[in-house]
DNA sequence: TTGACATAACACCATTTGGTTATATATAAT
DNA sequence: ATTATATATAACCAAATGGTGTTATGTCAA
């Protein structure tokens, strides 16, 4: 029962832009690792490297076809990124709404 | 007028839990460097170091007040964040929407 | 002015990261 | 069976990252 340490969270993965392109690639169509390679200037080998943090992140899935493997998003797991977020915006909005106060009041204030 | 090398976008600036841990404390009161490095096991030097990463991608700021610096959290920046989340969410949303009209339709499939 | 305190600036280090090339394995097609 | 194609795996490397400790610098208080 080996512990199957996460190396990779979702923050990690998209932290890098090529990871990220790689996302974006799968979020026009699912495809094969050659087909997503041809679209980067690094080796396949380096564009594999990134497929296989994105997979283990959980954020993309593939599965053997003949002698192709074909990657497909998975873009569940951008909840906890999702869920992060929504965290922050609560204090986001707060700061505007506050902003947006002090304008409003702006001429009370020239005493 | 030196171009301004952003090193540290939203996205790598988010991707360390000490930083994001940074964030979740200025979301709860503005401190200083020290007040916001007590509550972490590593150095204080490596606590800036985290501070300035996050400084740089715009998500905090400081001011000098007397002999501290102040710091604040500056969610705006979460906005190119929240932005690309969004473009993935509707990925995620036709793949529910996928997975329930298979489901609803799982009979049919029965013949 | 001396001491205490908060931050800034350095120099240094181990590990991780993002990349490379080379070699092996599996599948398809001739 | 042979060859071409797609992926997998391994060994290697430079640079970035996350950490350390030490030494300035600025500011407040006695």
């Amino acid at each position: 029962m080996n512990a199957e340490q996460q190396k990779y969270d979702v923050f990690q993965a998209i932290a890098d832009p090529s990871r990220r392109k790689v996302l974006q690639l799968l979020s026009n169509k699912n495809q094969s690792i050659a087909e997503l390679a041809s679209h980067f200037d690094i080796s396949r080998t380096a564009v594999v490297k990134h497929i296989n943090i994105l997979a283990e992140a959980g954020l993309i899935s593939g599965k053997k076809q003949g002698k192709e493997k074909i990657y497909e998003l998975q873009p569940e797991s951008l909840k906890e990124l999702k869920d992060w977020l929504a965290y922050f915006e609560q204090f986001w909005h707060n700061k505007l709404t506050k902003f947006k106060y002090v304008v409003e009041n702006d001429t009370l204030n020239n005493k």
